[in-house]
DNA sequence: TAGATTGTTAATCGATTAACAATC
DNA sequence: TAGATTGTTAATCGATTAACAATC
């Protein structure tokens, strides 16, 4: 097996995004794609483009760019664990059931395997295709089902005590969604999608434009 | 009135933080916070925490930091429109029933006015406190409410078109949730959250740690 | 060949980190 | 004063942009 560079956030981001409209015009017919029409579809320029591509050790031809089924491998080969990632989501309101509707058989390499609740209407039932286990029952789930990244879409002032048992779990990867910023140990690797935050960056930067 | 400099993104997004944390601690009593105190909870250094306090034109003292309420204050000057700032929901599906719930009361200065769905079921019935019009009512609602600011919560297929129309109503900063990236004119901000790709992202780093 | 695109390096830009004198 | 913190500048770091020879 090769040793891949580990790369930056904002490469794998990119990545991820290339992968998704590469299927998009897989699924349309497209045989191949040049950097500057890859680079239009995700508003970027196309010499970034060409060196993502050229990070992952992929190679196009000057004339037909590159081609779009192989590239999709390519990017797969290098985004997602050899057996899938398992996830665990914590806190089934509104928005978790929104993100399990979303993801449900989405991507093969990233599902849902369980979900937890602290409201005893929601447990032990089927929600969006995901069974809800009560919170006490984390860490037994998380180890049988092997989740090793979690989705916290639970109250802010519930956030730090779900991730630290979720770390104690063995999860070393959490998507934060609760209003707060998490501490977690060093190894665990934390997203905060902090969406307050980003609307009040909408906000003021609307009006300046 | 005083001329503000136009700050960085990270900038805004790290004075938003900075609010919803001292306005915490001013309620749970305190006075004064020094610049490592509110390092530690945002997850970042003191260093940082004194030049961004120093940009907006705030003063604290080295025998007590800084005095929690007034710089609340000052941040609210920086990052509030004076009058507030109305904004738009479209796709009142599951994310944007969360969002509605969400923001609901939460900040008197960024208020959800309108939503808009599709779907004949949502139309004409209030949703999570908030009423759902037809999408054909985007424009008279829009300008009648003065939405400036819109999020956007539709199926990836529908996001662009929606958003040509967003535009032309007069929306000059967007929210995107849909998966993919949207064409806008100069002038219009965009703030895309790419919940896949974050996800994809913490899967990735959780098993290099 | 001519035209267009790729692979790759150097220059630019911006943000973060480190450092320290000024202040209470 | 002594200790701790603030205000502010210089150094570092990393990512993006620009440029161009190599390739088809």
């Amino acid at each position: 097996m090769r040793t891949k560079p580990i790369v930056s956030e904002k490469m794998v981001e990119r990545l991820s995004l290339y992968r998704r409209l590469l299927s998009d015009l897989r699924d349309n017919g497209r045989e191949h794609v040049f950097s500057h029409d890859l680079a239009a579809l995700v508003g970027g320029t196309a010499a970034q483009v060409r060196r993502d591509i050229m990070t992952i050790g992929f190679s196009g031809s000057p004339s037909k760019g590159y081609l779009v089924a192989p590239l999709i491998d390519s990017i797969d080969d290098y985004l997602d664990a050899p057996g899938g990632t398992r996830v665990a989501l914590v806190g089934v309101g509104n928005l978790g059931r929104a993100l399990l509707t979303f993801f449900l058989g989405r991507r093969p390499k990233l599902s849902i395997v369980a979900a937890f609740d602290r409201d005893p209407e929601r447990v032990n039932r089927v929600t969006c295709g995901c069974r809800c286990h009560p919170m006490n029952a984390m860490p037994a789930v998380i180890a049988e089902r092997d989740a090793r990244v979690a989705i916290l879409t639970v109250p802010a002032d519930q956030a730090q005590a779900v991730t630290d048992e979720l770390v104690r779990a063995g999860v070393e990867g959490i998507l934060n969604f609760a209003p707060v910023p998490l501490r977690v140990p060093p190894g665990v690797f934390v997203e905060e999608i902090d969406i307050t935050s980003s609307l009040e960056k909408v906000a003021y930067f609307a009006r300046q434009g």
